[in-house]
DNA sequence: CTATTATTAGAGTATATACTCTAGGTAGTC
DNA sequence: GACTACCTAGAGTATATACTCTAATAATAG
């Protein structure tokens, strides 16, 4: 399907209804939606109420629970967005071989999903536990995750860049990418001896497509090894453990397609 | 109460005075510990009130709170238990060479804590976030942790086992690894369709010794690759997607060192 | 036995949280 | 202007949560 007119997602807008096509002024609904998801990133769900959200919009409670029944519903769209954007980037055109670049693209992207909504995976079982339709989302959603890294490994091999792997190692290696990717800002911001979250980049995060590459160099045909590793090289940590200030220029976006 | 982890650990008892030699009624402070876990691990730490743990072993919450200044410190002193018998197992013995029956102790003790304390990793940046202590300990712990995985890999190496790999690559493996070991659990709960933690059991979280010896398959000896695939082969999933009933006679303890 | 200390019960409190309810304003249409 | 549909304010509520305080009861030491 779509052959990425690349970056141009643009998520918002398409909200639910209203084509919103010239810029007029931000609905309420929207509004406590990016407030939402702002307050959510910085603070932990956790620790974000809803009369926090009303607050910091400078509306009422009231208002809020007139646009959403509550929390949960607040926080499930949310989820469909990210859902959306996540979905749209792993979408693998089935129409040509894939790049280097490509990977590149698809290891950017989902960081970059993750990135902007953050707060989710940190609270991920509750959330859960919380939701039905969630957790029957979200399940869904990993399955077609798992899917796209496996499709992704699966055209690496024909084109080249990693030698085949029959069917039940590829499964199992996805899974592991899938682990390391969803893992990487937990261990991140565990790691971390300071204590809030604030300290936390989103050059930092991408040094999980360090990670990620690593599980991948032993599969690398000698064609495409040298390369892949100076990819890998563009993401290594600077100071592996006791890492603060990131090194600026580094975490530019590389291939940009 | 609590499956506590086998092989002739007893952490408890030593919990901070009285050296319990013989069976004497458990004080309070410690079946407070006992419950604790149990309810956090049952029904998550954010479900479980001080109340709640009080009215489970029907004291009262003043009661409680003569043997704990706050949650917090349950929860920390929890923690401490939970390092020390992490500890405990990931003592690499230095005298000899490494065996696969070692490596198969490490794997299954490390998912047996895992699991004993697996309210842990489910919150645990809400938990790092409200106590210092909590945090700067989980910090060195993570990094004696990994400094583990990194040893074993090494000593790996030295007896043959695995390929001898670079430093390097070694850190970024034992991360993987880490990360693999530690998000194992929340993958399980999430991919799940089911409502509840109820379902899971021991036996499906040792299916992340598959995941994690998939990690190590392409660093195999040709010596040893038979031998490690089939013991990896012991772990595979049962029903990989849809998987509720366990096959029984699966996840037996293998190597008992 | 007495004095002291350790332990316990249980009522109570300050604060927070998700959410409700009523009343009123605004915008657009006829 | 009047009708209607949408939106908003803000006070308020039921419940929960972490934690405190007082007084009483066991345990222990001298």
């Amino acid at each position: 399907m779509a052959d990425r007119a690349i970056h141009a997602y643009e998520g918002r807008s398409a909200g639910a209804h209203s084509t919103t096509r010239i810029a007029e002024p931000m609905k309420t609904r929207e509004k406590i939606l990016l407030s939402s998801l702002d307050l959510f990133n910085e603070r932990g769900e956790r620790n974000v109420t809803t009369n926090h959200i009303a607050a910091h919009l400078a509306i009422s409670p009231g208002n809020l629970y007139y646009h959403f029944r509550n929390k949960s519903d607040i926080i499930y769209e949310i989820f469909l967005e990210y859902e959306k954007l996540v979905d749209f980037y792993l979408d693998i055109p089935e129409s040509r071989p894939i790049t280097l670049d490509d990977l590149t693209f698809y290891l950017e992207s989902v960081f970059d999903g993750l990135w902007s909504y953050r707060f989710f995976h940190r609270d991920l079982e509750y959330l859960l536990d919380s939701d039905q339709r969630l957790r029957q989302d979200y399940r869904e959603f990993t399955n077609r995750c798992l899917a796209a890294i496996s499709r992704i490994f699966e055209k690496l091999a024909e084109a080249g860049i990693i030698e085949p792997q029959p069917d039940e190692l590829r499964s199992a290696m996805s899974l592991n990418v899938w682990l390391v990717i969803t893992n990487w800002m937990a261990f991140l911001k565990t790691a971390h001896a300071s204590e809030a979250s604030a300290s936390l980049t989103l050059t930092e995060l991408k040094q999980g497509i360090y990670q990620v590459l690593t599980l991948e160099i032993p599969y690398l045909t000698a064609d495409y090894r040298e390369q892949v590793m100076a990819l890998r090289e563009k993401y290594r940590p600077r100071l592996p453990d006791s890492a603060d200030a990131p090194v600026s220029g580094q975490g530019e976006p590389i291939g940009n397609h």
